[in-house]
DNA sequence: CGAATAGTGTCTGTTAGACATTATCGA
DNA sequence: TCGATAATGTCTAACAGACACTATTCG
């Protein structure tokens, strides 16, 4: 060990969002141990230095084994730090935040609760500043990428991704600008031949993200809704 | 100590980064202990419990301990760690980056170098990453925020500005388009009766950062030099 | 056919950049 | 007056958003 190395509690915590019923919703989970056991709170846990090749690795971990969920966008959102945000002592939080989509939740355990963003409980630690950071960060990112894509499923339509922007953004979006910029982005294609069913009007095109874009991010540089 | 918490080599580093000869520069120094005793490396350290009251505290502390600068802009960049970047085991690094004007540096300590960045020297840990993080971070701001305005001193010209701003980017900015740009940010005052001096031609007006935007950053939504 | 939503064409106001013009200094 | 750079006016092309129109389904 070095010299001088205070010991420092390293932990990753996981905002996961999701949409359910229009709402940007925030996976909480009952602790189970001490501190603030029985609380809601964000799901989280130590670093393990035998498993873990870095924080991601961490938090993906975490997350399958709080969830079962692996998820399909993870990415650190900022670190979480000092001597009073966790009573056990000077701690180290790196913040991850997930997007999943509300039909790859297990629906199950009853530990975990989905709660929607706007409404929160008092949450332990210093968890509140958490998700306000990752909400900011999402809907940042929503302006002028692909992100909120990944709240749907395999398969979509404009109309219901323009629906998952605006959930997100918390604001209407301009049908055409919408359609010009999904273009631009470039990273849906058509399912040839597969349209939305049963509605009494006419079907939508379905769309799915290209195999490029699983994983990684479409930007572009002038985006989405800016408003004044 | 909580139970299963392995023991994790808590630091931060800090990518200082300033403009010299119109070229963006970092900060490198030698380092004083092993590993890599002797190398030019980010300056860093260990987080100090008993005197950091978080990680930005302490990335503040060990750029004021190792270079003498109380960074008038230091921000959190990311976090690095895994088992192989450190071989003294599994580590985390909270870094971060300052902006801060030439002539803020100090010109005596031996140990301290500045280094183009586009020509940087091989360096230890994973601090190539660090700094390209930076860079990555720093261009993608400058875009649509008053950040570069750190690198001037206290009162300066907008062709000084626009200068600046053009190295940081690495590409040429539309004269007019940029003046519109820093009205539009409302970060800036003009130095009543304060002209440049000296050129065998008109001198330009003076500015200043505000006082509310020393520590803060102005951004609007739609940026300068967008490029496809 | 009518209601409803999908998808597209088009017009208009805004914005960004190119270019030109005027301003103000020193030599 | 000339050369150089500062500062601003103006024109044009690109872009975003509003609106309208067509397309396609169900009942």
């Amino acid at each position: 060990m070095p010299p001088r190395a205070d010991p420092i509690i390293c932990t990753v915590d996981v905002v996961l969002l999701t949409l359910r019923g229009d709402q940007l919703q925030v996976l909480l989970q009952q602790r189970e141990q001490a501190p603030f056991e029985g609380r809601l709170a964000l799901p989280g846990g130590y670093i393990h230095a035998q498993a873990d090749q870095d924080a991601w690795e961490a938090a993906a971990r975490v997350l399958r084994e709080k969830t079962g969920i692996d998820s399909p966008y993870l990415e650190q959102l900022a670190t979480f730090s000092g001597p009073g945000r966790d009573p056990r002592g000077w701690s180290v939080s790196i913040a991850h935040y997930a997007l999943v989509p509300d039909s790859l939740l297990p629906a199950t355990d009853a530990r975990l609760r989905l709660w929607p963003v706007v409404r929160l409980p008092a949450l332990p630690f210093d968890h509140r500043s958490i998700v306000d950071a990752a909400l900011s960060r999402v809907r940042s990112k929503s302006h002028y990428s692909s992100l909120p894509v990944h709240l749907c499923g395999e398969s979509f339509t404009l109309p219901q991704l323009q629906g998952v922007y605006e959930a997100v953004l918390g604001e209407a979006v301009n049908k055409v600008s919408f359609r010009r910029k999904m273009e631009e982005l470039g990273m849906l294609e058509p399912i040839e031949g597969a349209l939305s069913q049963g509605g009494a009007h006419r079907p939508a095109q379905l769309w799915r993200l290209r195999r490029e874009y699983r994983r990684e991010l479409s930007t572009i540089d002038r985006g989405l809704a800016v408003r004044g």
